[in-house]
DNA sequence: TGAGTTATGGACTGTTTGGTTCCTAACGGT
DNA sequence: ACCGTTAGGAACCAAACAGTCCATAACTCA
């Protein structure tokens, strides 16, 4: 009962994802959240408390799309050979830039902020990056040339990756010369081969 | 002529330098700079015209600094194998974390917030890190194992290096469990040798 | 010793920040 | 039709922000 809310929330918040994701939190400011999501001061404190609570929720929203579906890519058996599917997750991100999308990734831009100092914040940033982190340890458990490694390597190899992904991640929103990227991901693709 | 000042230009800078490497640009602000630089609004803006040219004077200072020391090592050639300067360099990186140095790299934190928009900034910051690139670059040719390589693919490797720099100094400010770092340090040691 | 010059430090300013309040609008149930 | 409840929206708020002003202090030079 009550009055019925005019806008959609989950609507409401892949927008606010779109706005986090370009801004980072805190450089986001309320002005930016309201205009990218349609909507005045008063529905948003109702609908999301406040300004960390929605982010909150645009992390947990982040992860369910944007990361689960490079965990899914990286665990495809659909392609046997698990490099193939690390190397085209590299390249996804290259891609992406190439196509003129300089957000880099929000976890990775949420990490090397202030923000990454708060625990709540800083728990879905790590979960998220862990994710990726078993995606791509699961990948290389699936490659010819890596399965005959012992564990220990293979997941030392499967962190300096996951490091890497946050590098090229940084690189993507900065302006330093995106042939650096482009040779970091091909430089990936022969490293693995 | 006139009153002299009452502080050292090149101490304070050095001392404006730390409170940035902690904090990052956007997030040092004005009273914490005033404090951890022992003087007073009208000081600092006498001597340094403003938050942004302060700025622009401690990215000066930390490249001849800490940027200049690290090329450095990358090309003393009394170490003759380059791999050897390389794993040291990245060794320095996690020891630094290991001592609960949490601050990073200067200029990778800048790359990743929002002053990396910021032309001059940007200069720097893509300046400093080249300069660790070249020096990675001459370590590469310097290594036996990968000095019969083709120059295209040495520098692929070395922009990938490069990379994983970043995204280590960028792990070093985060509450990503360090284990990862520690990981991906000791594979870059595997993967040159 | 007085005139010119520059540094200091605290008070002040205007803007922007995230967050709150409160009145009104729009509904469901009785 | 009225009541309870919830949403919407604009006005409002306190705090923090970077930056400015100005009276005073400390010096050099004539």
């Amino acid at each position: 009962m009550g009055r019925p809310r005019e806008f959609n929330v989950s609507k409401a918040i892949e927008r606010a994802t779109e706005v986090f994701w370009v801004h980072g939190y805190e450089d986001a400011s309320l002005p930016d959240l309201l205009n990218g999501m349609g909507l005045t001061r008063g529905s948003l404190y109702k609908a999301f408390t406040d300004k960390r609570s929605l982010f909150l929720r645009v992390l947990d929203h982040y992860e369910r799309r944007a990361v689960q579906s490079g965990y899914d890519m990286l665990t495809d058996s659909a392609i046997s050979d698990g490099r193939k599917r690390i190397q085209s997750m590299f390249a996804n991100v290259y891609d992406a830039v190439k196509d003129g999308d300089h957000r880099g990734c929000l976890l990775c831009t949420a990490a090397a902020g202030p923000s990454a100092n708060d625990p709540e914040i800083a728990k879905h940033v790590t979960d998220g990056l862990s994710l990726l982190r078993k995606g791509i340890a699961q990948a290389l458990k699936d490659s010819p040339k890596h399965c005959v490694w012992d564990e220990g390597k293979r997941l030392r190899l499967a962190d300096h990756l996951l490091t890497q992904y946050v590098g090229l991640r940084i690189i993507a929103r900065s302006q330093v010369p995106m042939g650096i990227l482009e040779h970091a991901c091909e430089g990936i693709a022969e490293l693995l081969d």
